[in-house]
DNA sequence: AATAAAGTTTAGGCAAACCTAAAAAATATA
DNA sequence: TATATTTTTTAGGTTTGCCTAAACTTTATT
């Protein structure tokens, strides 16, 4: 499988989990920063080589081998970006870049013994499972801090938005991975929330809210 | 730069060490396992761009920022040898191809965080130089085994011939860097070597001894 | 239902990195 | 030195993955 091909699977399958259906070009273009009619293409490719659904005007959908295929490139996303963030230090923010290009490594025995190495780790930096060498994932019910209520309380276990500012806004603010959030108080008006964490209070816009993902 | 122009100035810098004159198309391609006529192209390629000096039928040679780009990236291979060796437990034969694939992805910071991961070690497990973010490589004398005389006492650092079955046959009789070797004999109808490695003689043909690299 | 807008596919191109086969240059041999 | 052999380059193709512009299909609006 070439790199573009691993990409495409790894973005459907992200877009069909989000969405329910079938997933468009135009949607499936404007994540990979490409053009929809650069999209059409790989998926007609993908279809013949078995990988994917796709019905001219429907969208596309993974077939079991896609899946298989792009939870395996997810899997080392993750293991890659675990790695980056435990032994070499990159911040929460700097590591998805990277692991973006260490997923295409192509050595089954290399993933095996990072994940050895790295003490067969669950989860991501970000909370996300990490599959295992067959393609099986942890499913998560996993809720967002706005759909808490005041007295809840939740454990942060990933983000919605990956961008570096709001990855670095939370550095700054001490959230990260395991940190225990406690809603104060919710106001109507702008949907903001009192939190506390740690000990410290803080207000979280409804963006902030409604990108952080917490177990309850 | 390309994945392709990076193994292309790798391998200008390996084959211009080892003869001393311009590489010719046909030694280069033979090494890269492609035609002579995807060289050429290439190389004009690299030309145009500055980074080898190259006349028609008189081979390629690096100029100064073709080596120092060629030495960024032999520096990155040789981290990843070193880190899939001490911390993955890849045996000496294993490593070679997953780095030529590792030393492609793109971080400063990644291969500055991995060289500090690792305790900036100053060589690769098969006993090259690593060398410094800047380019610098330490010289080294290293003698093949067939050029020490009986009696003489030198350590292993390295290996001319990485194939894997020559590898794997240092491994079975416990022949690795750092191993001490003494000369005890010298045969002279076959050019063989009776050699003494931690109490254990043994007998090393003239293609092994020529193969092994020593500091005395 | 007819028309407008939006989304999707098709057609035709382009650049990178390969290739084969033919032409040209350099080198070896008689 | 003339000819044969080897090496190198050039010319023309192929595949992958991308693009733009035009055609077509679906969905929304009047
Ligand atoms: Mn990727
Ligand atoms: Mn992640
Ligand atoms: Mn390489
Ligand atoms: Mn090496």
């Amino acid at each position: 499988m070439t790199l573009s091909e691993e990409n495409y699977l790894k973005s459907i399958y992200s877009l069909q989990r989000e969405h329910g259906k079938g997933v468009s070009t135009n949607v499936l273009s404007k994540y990979l920063d490409a053009k929809p009619a650069s999209a059409t293409e790989m998926i007609k490719k993908l279809d013949e080589k078995g990988l994917v659904r796709y019905q001219p005007y429907q969208g596309v959908l993974l077939n079991e081998s896609g899946e298989i295929s792009a939870l395996k490139i997810i899997r080392k996303h993750r293991l890659w970006e675990t790695f980056l963030a435990q032994k070499l230090d990159f911040s929460w923010d700097e590591i998805h870049d990277v692991a973006e290009q260490l997923e295409h490594i192509k050595s089954d025995k290399l993933i095996q013994q990072l994940d050895k190495f790295l003490g067969y780790p669950k989860y991501d930096p970000h909370g996300d499972p990490i599959p295992d060498e067959h393609g099986h994932v942890i499913k998560m019910e996993k809720k967002r801090v706005s759909q808490l209520q005041p007295g809840d309380t939740g454990t942060c276990i990933g983000v919605n938005d990956t961008s570096s500012s709001f990855l670095q806004f939370l550095d700054q603010q001490n959230i990260r991975l395991g940190s225990v959030i406690h809603i104060v108080n919710f106001q109507d008006f702008d949907k903001s929330m009192t939190v506390r964490i740690e000990d410290r209070e803080l207000i979280l816009s409804q963006i902030a809210t409604e990108n952080i993902y917490v177990r309850i």
